[in-house]
DNA sequence: GAGGAATCGGAAAACCCCATCCACTTCGTC
DNA sequence: GACGAAGTGGATGGGGTTTTCCGATTCCTC
């Protein structure tokens, strides 16, 4: 039974240009998730990074590959964020906190906010780093709840249906109306807490042009010359 | 100047046989639409329908022909949704109603979900029901805020925007937790509520294991066996 | 610096979708 | 019932993406 390599064994054991054309084009998925998404044809990625296209496939076998290296460290900062949050004196702080923070991350990078809508089986570490989120995740609401400023029908299930709309506003805005999912986030987080204090100002409504322009744009799939 | 053949002129000028293609095509664009959405492929249509590709475009030489020759009752019904939301006596109850019924109409059609986040500038009945509705909707707000119920800071764009994070969690969960959009539809209502009632209650959150299904089912398109 | 293995990159096969063309069929009329 | 126009459906070309294959190149070791 062959030890499964680690990462670091794969990588070391690589030729020295086999290695630099890895870290290329790990550089250049990530760009290119982070402008259009995860499910850019590979092509586009191969030629961002200057590598031929067999050299991507032979250092990741699937899309799901690639995915998981890419977004090794971005899952990491979704970590620490409800460690951040779970270390806020003020539970009701860090609970907002948290919410705006993971959406806002949705917001910078369109790969992410495809990334935690869905869900790769295979993709072992991103699942366990998924997991211990959740894990904190679950804490953070109980003393949200224990202080009394989150109303007590939350369900921590309500995140995933967040992060689902938030990304549905994202993907539907894309560039034209770029900060509109701040409104939808403040309205949900208004009513998640217990005691609603409708004085906090919301941000502003998109345009009316803004928006028109944005669902025109959907209509038709940008050329995205690379 | 030639004067534009309404729908029945055109309708009454073709062969029997071509008649009856044309309804079978509408029918079953309807039936794939509602279950796919609007990116569904013309030969899938076709296939559906029973005629051939080439049937299917001489009768609607672009998908927009399409589109809006299946969707036209559709917005029909959208335009009555706001017509009897201004005539319900309870302004807040005529609102909140309006937005759980088109929610509703999201959520039974893919293809109508994909429709009201979207713009057709060449589908010229559909944008004039949809500006209809759009004048409708704005004298809706007047008066839920007249009435004191509605914040005086709601936007009109508030509901695209609630429309387009609907139709993400809509999408997103699918048929494998299927009542989801209700809870996300429920949070907002009480957002736009100027004094929120906390006591109603929410509807459920989606069970954990359903929301991860319907996370998994995302990452393959399913084969869609026609 | 020479040999051999690892690696490279582009070509190409396999697939899907859109949209058009054209030889054949059906309808409706005279 | 025969003729011409309207209509039909499959084949086809053009564009795109995924994935594999293979001759050429680069690296590392001895």
């Amino acid at each position: 039974m062959t030890p499964p390599a680690t990462p670091d064994d794969a990588r070391q054991s690589l030729r020295t240009d086999a290695e630099r054309n890895r870290e290329r084009v790990l550089s250049a998925a990530r760009s290119v998730f982070c402008e259009q998404g995860l499910e850019v044809p590979m092509t586009v990625i191969a030629r961002r990074a200057g590598v031929g296209i067999a050299t991507l496939y032979r250092r990741f076998p699937t899309r799901e590959d690639l995915i998981g290296a890419v977004f090794a460290d971005r899952m990491d900062a979704y970590v620490d964020a409800i460690t951040e949050a779970l270390a806020d004196p003020d539970p009701w702080h860090g609970f907002t906190t948290y919410i705006e923070r993971i959406c806002a991350m949705q917001a910078a990078d369109r790969g992410f906010a495809d990334l935690l809508t869905l869900t790769f089986p295979t993709a072992k570490a991103l699942e366990a780093k998924r997991t211990t989120a959740y894990h904190g995740w679950l804490e953070l609401i109980a003393h949200a709840k224990d202080s009394g400023q989150l109303r007590p029908d939350f369900s921590p299930e309500d995140l995933p249906v967040l992060l689902m709309a938030n990304a549905g506003v994202i993907t539907a805005t894309g560039d034209a109306a770029r900060d509109t999912w701040r409104r939808l986030v403040a309205y949900m987080l208004q009513s998640y807490a217990a005691n609603p204090a409708r004085s906090e100002e919301l941000p502003p409504a998109p345009a009316p042009r803004a928006l028109y322009r944005a669902m025109i744009r959907l209509t038709r799939t940008p050329p995205s010359r690379d």
